[in-house]
DNA sequence: AAAATTATATGAGTTAAATCATACTAACCA
DNA sequence: TGGTTAGTATGATTTAACTCATATAATTTT
């Protein structure tokens, strides 16, 4: 992690674009702009909050772990998306671990002044209820189809998943590269499984891979795999 | 579902206690008291969003259905709690439904006034928004559980977090009864292992059943058995 | 009170996915 | 530049949990 100074530029984030004019000195003031490098932790869970990350560049995954090098994904984060907002509550710990999967650039809100922001900028806060609803309606999904569906209608779902989020290449290539053990942990599954469905979904035409790039090469499929339940 | 005239007493629900003074005689004519008979539906995945539930009295479930018959509880709600707010988002439509388990009693107020309701008091919108954000922290903890966790460990779970949230009688039962499918949906598990497994808990002496209902006789057994990882 | 529905109970068989075992390959760093 | 670690690749084995089948008990409905 390092710090230094220039950072946002005060009008892309979500904070930014909803707090009221009145309050922006205070939050060029407070802002502390970060960086990490690839595979560094942003937060780790059961570590004290001490703010709220907004991601300027970089993706970040998000997850949670369980005894030896367990793991799951709970979600991934891009530019534009706020991480560390999870441990806004009465605990005040961390419930999720946050690491940065390439360059990583943060502009960095400490939890007080974060608490005095949702005080000032009501529109920032009903946003950010929103943004809360959806996740929760998003984990609620995807704890659904961790219970009834079978690994590869999961890993159907995160394909289409990750396309959505965060888009193609020229080539059709999904923005974004994940290790095979991350697949897996982003289905709740193990690396050995997730290998051998991926597997079957290359041989059954529907996705390619370049390297560590994917490509959905058969989205209805994909789509078909979800729906059939296990 | 019946609609009537009396209801809340206007200081007892989240809602009534945040609410800000002025606003409290349009809350009193807003609000609408509705009871539904054990079994009956509050309201159904898919449809569409028409307001939210405050819980005068009675036990809710609310669940998420899949396929042919099968479902996942999501959680249970009890008097005090809100349901239905799952359904703020940009899609409108409710994403779980709702079941009485038993005769309930709601304070039913509509979206178009609950929107107008957020945006006049700052203090409940806060509220709401912690409330999200530690339902979008259990979610996640379940997930997790549901991934790492031997059904076993999930039950164990459940049965604790049961008897945190709906306390015990004089004598020790929980204040609370579900159908061994039920715990199977809360559980993400089948009803044959379901049964098993609470078969299992009784040998152990770890639970005690009287009819439906349940006594935790030896919480710290469930609280290990928790920890076991898959 | 009889019929019908819903919940409980339990054994047997099957299977999806985890675990274990073992190479190989690429990336990293000292 | 060689050694160590992290990721990829695949076969063999095991098992937890699901499915299927069937019986009984308890409610609810008519």
């Amino acid at each position: 992690m390092k710090k230094d100074k220039h950072g946002c530029d005060l009008q892309s984030c979500m904070l930014c674009t909803l707090c009221i004019p009145a309050w922006k000195p205070a939050l060029a003031a407070h802002r502390q702009h970060l960086t990490f490098k690839k595979g560094e932790l942003l937060f780790r869970e059961g570590e004290p909050v001490n703010g709220i990350y907004f991601v300027n560049a970089g993706k970040v995954k998000v997850h949670k772990h369980w005894g030896e090098g367990k793991e799951l994904i709970v979600r991934f984060a891009r530019d534009g998306d706020i991480v560390g907002h999870r441990g806004v509550g009465s605990e005040m710990v961390y419930p999720v671990s946050a690491t940065a999967l390439e360059a990583v650039n943060i502009c960095f809100i400490d939890m007080t002044f974060f608490q005095a922001t949702l005080k000032v900028n009501h529109d920032f806060l009903q946003a950010l209820m929103m943004f809360y609803a959806t996740e929760l309606q998003e984990s609620e999904k995807n704890m659904r189809n961790l219970v009834h569906m079978p690994v590869k209608g999961r890993i159907a779902h995160a394909l289409l998943n990750l396309q959505r989020k965060f888009g193609v290449n020229e080539e059709g290539y999904i923005n974004m590269t994940l290790s095979r053990q991350d697949i897996a942990s982003y289905t709740g599954t193990t690396y050995e499984t997730a290998f051998r469905i991926m597997s079957d979904l290359i041989q059954e035409n529907i996705i390619v891979l370049s390297g560590k790039s994917i490509a959905v090469k058969d989205a209805a499929r994909l789509a078909q795999l979800e729906l059939e339940a296990g």
